[in-house]
DNA sequence: GCCGTTTTCGGCCCGACTGTTTTCAGTCG
């Protein structure tokens, strides 16, 4: 997509300009047009020839020049002047924690730095900590910055996040008192790679201990600042976990702050500013007078706006719509009352089908249904039409000792070479729900067998849409997810928000795509052990990122509104 | 460069920490 093209051709801008020193208003001007245009729903062409690309907020005339001109040439007069005597070796170099714009303008005009090896040779033979304003101690931070980035990694993962989440939680909790301590920062926001992890914990005193304990912590292998109230560390690994020690009775205040995201926050301060407000970590403030602090409630309605969920707090136009009274009322965790992907011991889950049902009615939900793998699926032991018949004593026995529940006797069934399904023709109408989805032939027209998977009338849904895994596999080669949205729209076929930390997929960007052309999302966990069942939490949290409201979701629905696709 | 329920000019978010400094610049989130 364009919008991608010149979003990246901006961000160079900013860089570039805040390099050379210029107007920092101006930079940031690039800074929130780079965003505004990567955030667009649609084609930036379609803007342009509806002459609407000045109502985008952030983007003025100026910007929609540049817009323009790319457009029409291909080439960009801002940029190409921006990136004037700008190395492009030496921008690169602003991954380096410590170093920023106005360092880097430094040691390129003093010490002829352009890139790594020149930066590393000004390290090593002193030249770099002789400068003015520069001594040994921040040249050897810097020499440990490089040293960090040239084996620096990706964002984490969520499904790592949660693990180390709950590691730095259960040491700190053994050295210190945290009973209230909260994870704010994108891994709350329920982003699906979190760049760090920041830790709340409410204390009235002895700020300094818990960060003492914190920066003591067993597999921290660097500290990175410790002070009063703010700690930072690396684990091992790489992996970074800032804590801030905040006052309880700004709780609230510091969740909002550190929840972010950081453009959400400066919107927040706007709107403050023009109140004659302030706000901060500490609360909400008119002149020396708190007006706000205690929940994230207070601190939005003393901006008059309704609370945001935090998962929605990307200045995505949340903000506007708080404002105007639309924000939207997005799903919850206890509004979804069905899982409907699960497998068990007969493919390759690990609880019986028995344990699978008792633990789904335990969680509240109301409909659950069983998928195990269909036969293609040989290394996960699947389920030929016999074997799923087999099956049945036992999903009748679970029905009939777990009251309460609806259990739906399905199966997961591979799509074909041919875009076929992994079933007899003749069972396809005996099971309960059937979803289809793509284990192998990744790239392998994946976009004509899906489509022609869905024009079955049996296909209930298509499991992981899109295949990816997160920080691992993009998804399968080549696909025109357009179509396949468009297809389940038009054959009434649900697509999954897979819940699985791994996967989330379709991803909050994709749902949110989905939902508003028509199409229904169907929420699962495809849950291979009764534990798995707790991963909900990650599907809501990315259909929340995704505005989608109960309407949206299948899952939402008591027992007797979940039908086949045939039926509705 | 963007923007306007104070404004078409004159503003533009806020604080902690660090390292270098005697009052602050740079970086980060």
């Amino acid at each position: 997509m364009v919008n991608q093209e010149i979003s990246t051709l901006f961000e160079a801008v900013a860089d570039a300009l805040e390099f050379k020193g210029e107007n920092r208003f101006r930079v940031n001007a690039y800074r929130r047009g780079a965003r505004a245009v990567a955030d667009l729903a649609e084609d930036v062409t379609v803007l342009v020839a509806e002459k609407r690309l000045t109502d985008v907020p952030g983007i003025g005339k100026g910007l929609a020049g540049d817009i323009d001109e790319y457009l029409s040439r291909g080439k960009m007069t801002a940029h190409e002047k921006a990136m004037e005597g700008v190395p492009r070796t030496l921008m690169e170099l602003r991954a380096i924690g410590g170093l920023g714009p106005r360092r880097l303008a430094l040691f390129h005009e003093k010490l002829g730095v352009t890139d790594l090896a020149s930066l590393e040779r000004a390290l090593a033979d002193g030249t770099l900590a002789a400068l003015p304003g520069l001594g040994d101690r921040m040249a050897g931070n810097l020499r440990e910055g490089v040293a960090l980035y040239l084996r620096s990694r990706e964002r984490m993962p969520v499904a790592e996040a949660v693990a180390l989440a709950r590691g730095v939680l259960a040491a700190l909790g053994e050295k210190a008192d945290v009973g209230k301590a909260a994870f704010a920062g994108s891994f709350r926001r329920g982003r699906e790679t979190c760049g760090d992890l920041d830790l709340l914990v409410p204390a009235r005193r002895n700020g300094a201990a818990i960060v003492e304990a914190f920066t003591a912590l067993p597999g921290v292998e660097r500290v990175l600042a410790a002070g009063e109230t703010k700690g930072s560390v690396l684990f091992e690994g790489g992996r970074q976990v800032d804590l801030r020690v905040v006052a309880p009775e700004c709780l609230g205040a510091a969740l909002c702050y550190f929840t972010g995201s950081k453009e959400h926050n400066v919107r927040l301060r706007e709107i403050a500013k023009k109140r004659g407000l302030k706000v901060n970590e500490y609360g909400v403030w008119k002149g020396e007078k708190r007006v706000a602090a205690r929940t994230e409630e207070e601190v939005y309605a003393a901006l008059e706006l309704p609370w945001i969920p935090p998962e929605m707090r990307e200045n995505r136009g949340e903000i506007e719509a708080a404002r105007e009274g639309r924000l939207p009322e997005v799903v919850g965790t206890r509004d979804i009352r069905a899982d409907l992907h699960v497998h068990t011991a007969w493919s390759d889950g690990k609880a019986s089908v028995l344990e699978m049902v008792k633990a789904a009615a335990a969680r509240g939900l109301k409909t659950v249904a069983i998928t195990d793998h269909s036969a293609a699926a040989t290394y996960a032991h699947g389920l030929t039409y016999a074997r799923w018949k087999e099956q049945k004593k036992e999903i009748d026995a679970a029905r009939k000792a777990v009251p309460g529940i609806r259990v739906l006797h399905g199966m997961e069934v591979d799509i074909t070479a041919d875009g076929g399904i992994d079933l007899p023709i003749e069972a396809q109408g005996k099971l309960d729900w059937i979803i289809a989805s793509v284990h192998s032939g990744f790239r392998n027209r994946v976009t004509e067998r899906m489509v022609k998977a869905m024009e079955n009338p049996y296909v209930d849904a298509v499991a992981h849409p899109t295949g990816r895994l997160i920080g691992k596999r993009v998804g399968y080669e080549g696909q025109d997810l357009e179509a396949v949205i468009e297809k389940a729209a038009a054959t009434g076929t649900c697509l999954e928000l897979n819940a699985a930390p791994e996967r989330l997929d379709l991803s909050a960007e994709n749902a949110r795509r989905a939902a508003e052309k028509g199409v229904t999302i169907t929420l699962n966990t495809d849950s291979h052990t009764v534990a798995m069942l707790e991963n909900l939490e990650w599907g809501v949290k990315t259909a929340r990122r995704a505005w989608l409201t109960r309407a949206a979701i299948l899952n939402t629905r008591p027992p007797t509104r979940i039908k086949r696709k045939r039926d509705r």
